[in-house]
DNA sequence: GTCCACCTTGACGTGCGCGGAAGGGGCGAC
DNA sequence: GTCGCCCCTTCCGCGCACGTCAAGGTGGAC
């Protein structure tokens, strides 16, 4: 059990080859807070979690989806820290009221979130559609130009 | 008709201030090669037609939505531009072979950049929905901590 | 003519997201 | 021990997409 725990702790060329990255990136998320420090060995060595290495995976998500500064996303993965932080807590006797409220900032940055990304699905659909419709457009046309290869009298915009 | 073209036309300040952008902005997609160069005035100003302005339209919102950079961008507008010169050449005497190719060219960009648009509309939408399962998570936790706790709470929409 | 807002080119500066090299230390195998 | 590889921190550099400043030309109103 502590073998299978301590087996599933990642040395930094490790994670960054898994996830497609370089160790400089692993490094500058730390600098930046986007990760938090991980675990080190005696030697210094970082040692990440899976939890570190789903972290770096929801980064590089939200990176590629949704376009937005790693400040912002700083700011999202923070969110997904209260969860945790709610959960741990959970067990303990934790105020309410306290807890109450930190659900709901996480609930409101999670609509936040949500919001933005519903916006970029519509407008992307939008665009989707459009790019449909050339498609079509342009099989017509070339369907045209097949059948009418001396029947010229056609309309091609 | 022909005030109304030279009305059509626009100075760069115009553009600018009408898109939001600025005008190093539209300089820099010019030197580029994003933007053809624009007609001018015989001072030297640029003067920008309706046409234009929807290319930078376009490529501001490629650059929004699809996270790519402008030498791809650059591509994609080419791409479309190839559809324009389709358009210019029928009513010459283009050889029908040539408009094929120049179709099947412009259709098989087409077709690249709307797979790439699928691809994210799908993960955007899995992410739409990962996001809907936890906003009903946090509505169903505060749900409980209200009852539990026997009411102060009020909001939990 | 004069004024002033707007335009021109050119060149250097900036913030972001890392890349890469220097100089040094840790770790496991032999 | 020592060899080779991976890791550490520090620091300078780079490409992209512009921002910004300088020095001057243009255009229409008055």
């Amino acid at each position: 059990m502590t073998a299978t725990r301590e087996d599933a702790y990642l040395q930094i060329g490790e994670v960054a080859e898994r996830l497609g990255v370089t160790h400089r990136t692993l490094r500058f998320y730390e600098e930046k807070g986007l990760l938090k420090p991980p675990t080190r060995m005696e030697g210094g060595f970082r040692l990440y979690s899976e939890d570190d290495v789903r972290r770096v995976e929801r980064i590089k998500q939200l990176q590629r989806l949704l376009n937005v500064s790693l400040a912002e996303i700083k700011e999202m993965v923070e969110a997904e820290e209260l969860k945790s932080q709610i959960r741990a807590e959970y067990r303990r006797d934790a105020d309410v009221a306290e807890r109450r409220e930190k659900l709901q900032r996480a609930l409101a940055e999670t609509e936040k979130q949500y919001a933005l990304i519903c916006q970029k699905v519509e407008q992307l659909s939008a665009m989707q559609d459009e790019y449909a419709q050339k498609i079509a457009k342009y099989h017509g046309w070339l369907a045209q130009l097949g059948s009418a290869d001396e029947a010229t009298g056609e309309r091609v915009p």
